[in-house]
DNA sequence: TGCCAGGGATTAG
DNA sequence: CTAATCCATGGC
């Protein structure tokens, strides 16, 4: 099987994902940084208490006092922690100009750029390169490495870097690469929480791929 | 109840 | 360069 077939078994199963639920640019970046190794469902009460206290900005963000932010993030987990790195990112942001500033900056060199955040990892780059600034990147989370790797498509021992430029140099799109990358991030997420956790192979998975729960 | 979630930095070997 | 450890809430 190829990373093209792939992608069309699961758009099959899953259909258009429209990743990823936010109402803006900034909005997707600070979700990358507050799901980190947390529930989507915590990250989504944090951010309603930064728009209930229209702070879900990067001006605003960058110069709360960090004691108030860590309250209004607090259901996120990881609250101190993460409230540094969300400062850290919107101070790089606002010293690139935000996002018009960032515009014509090429994307290795923008990329190489975020991985200077300190908070800001190789996975939530590509999440704010591929889903806030539309950068064809393709992000490489635990599920596309375990689920690649029990199909086969790859060795499972490769580097992140080394993985996301397999990725990519494979999906050569015909039209949207953006667009590709970003459905089929989101659908290998998707079928990793659709799929079973405890059995040895997803009773309701009609794809017939391994749990990404099995142990190899 | 214990396990785990849309990771990353730091430290130790 | 790889492996452990820390960070923390909420849902099932």
């Amino acid at each position: 099987m190829t990373l093209h077939a792939l992608y069309e078994r699961l758009h099959a199963a899953y259909g258009a994902q429209c990743w990823w639920p936010a109402d803006t640019p900034f909005e997707v970046m600070v979700g990358a940084i507050l799901t980190q190794n947390t529930a989507w469902t915590n990250v989504e009460k944090a951010i309603a208490n930064l728009k209930r206290e229209q702070a879900l900005d990067a001006q605003i963000l960058a110069h709360t006092e960090p004691a108030l932010l860590v309250e209004w993030i607090r259901p996120s987990g990881y609250y101190n922690i993460k409230a540094r790195r969300l400062q850290n990112l919107c101070r790089w942001l606002l010293d690139a100009g935000e996002e018009e500033g960032l515009r014509t900056i090429d994307t290795p060199v923008l990329r190489a750029q975020l991985l200077t955040v300190n908070g800001v990892g190789a996975e939530t780059a590509d999440s704010i390169l591929l889903y806030a600034l539309r950068r064809p990147v393709f992000v490489i989370d635990a599920y596309t490495r375990r689920l690649f790797s029990r199909l086969g498509l790859i060795d499972g021992a490769e580097s992140y870097e080394e993985l996301r430029e397999l990725c990519e140099r494979s999906l050569v799109a015909s039209t949207d690469t953006v667009h590709l990358f970003s459905e089929y991030h989101a659908l290998i997420v998707t079928h990793a929480k659709q799929a079973c956790r405890k059995r040895p192979m997803c009773q309701n998975c009609t794809l017939r791929l391994h749990c990404p729960y099995q142990p190899q």
